[in-house]
DNA sequence: GTACCTGCAAAAGATTTGCATCTTT
DNA sequence: AAAGATGCAAATCTTTTGCAGGTAC
């Protein structure tokens, strides 16, 4: 809570009670939610805050680079709200995504980047994601 | 031309002069179009062919696995109609794409992935985004 | 002939905007 | 006090749908 509110500060941003809310809100949730999703959990304890503050809010913290954007499986714009390093798999047959940690593929890529060295270009991230069906 | 009719028809596909049309109009767009791109581009050409048949034949396409979609730079979804193996760059100060192709990267994951033999994991495709400031 | 496709216009869904009011700094 | 954020409702934009007529196989 106290956290939130500096990470907030700390990204130039007023700490509004909305955005605190939003914030907690989207960091608890596990998986990669969409606006709608934000929009009902916030709700039920933040019935007064509105459709259009999520949008901004969510639009806000992407352009700071708290959160990124991606397509669910399913082609619907979802975020993803942990920042740690990690890739997505995307289960094509059921149409879910998981998150994948694997430090060794992150060290791998980052090494073969810096290594490569490609001309002009200072990167930021590297963002896999493994297209799979699952044999089970 | 002829080539493109096989396309259609070894993916199932009744050949249509729309379809014909939309396949081979993306496949000489070098770089990611929307919807609406491809529609303006159709139309010069074709201006009876309609915006929910674009909309119908691309959801076709996907499905199919033509094509593929992912989020501009600008979150603006977009088609990839390039099947060969590659990776894009996105260039965060200038929301644009490239394409990146890079052999030696694709080998590695791969062997890394076969390596490493995730349980259960029938992995179709492996996508790379490398996010990144040109320090022109 | 049958199954599938297209085009239209309307419907549904998603996102943005303008603006008056309020809050944070 | 100034700058910026919120909430509402309307506007806009994007995508989907139902269906009648057409087309590929």
């Amino acid at each position: 809570m106290q956290e939130t509110r500096q990470r907030l500060a700390q990204n130039g941003l007023k700490v509004t009670p909305q955005r605190v809310v939003i914030l907690e809100t989207i960091m608890q949730m596990k998986n990669h939610p969409t606006v709608e999703q934000i929009y009902e959990k916030v709700r039920v304890d933040h019935p007064n805050i509105s459709l259009a503050t999520i949008y901004k809010v969510m639009a806000t913290f992407v352009e700071k680079g708290m959160v990124q954007t991606m397509l669910t499986s399913n082609d619907i714009k979802m975020y993803e709200p942990n920042l740690e390093p990690h890739f997505h798999i995307y289960y094509t047959d059921s149409n879910s995504i998981e998150d994948y940690f694997d430090e060794e593929l992150s060290d791998m890529l980052n090494n073969y980047f810096r290594k490569k060295n490609i001309a002009n270009l200072n990167i930021s991230d590297i963002r896999v994601h493994i297209l799979a069906k699952s044999t089970a």
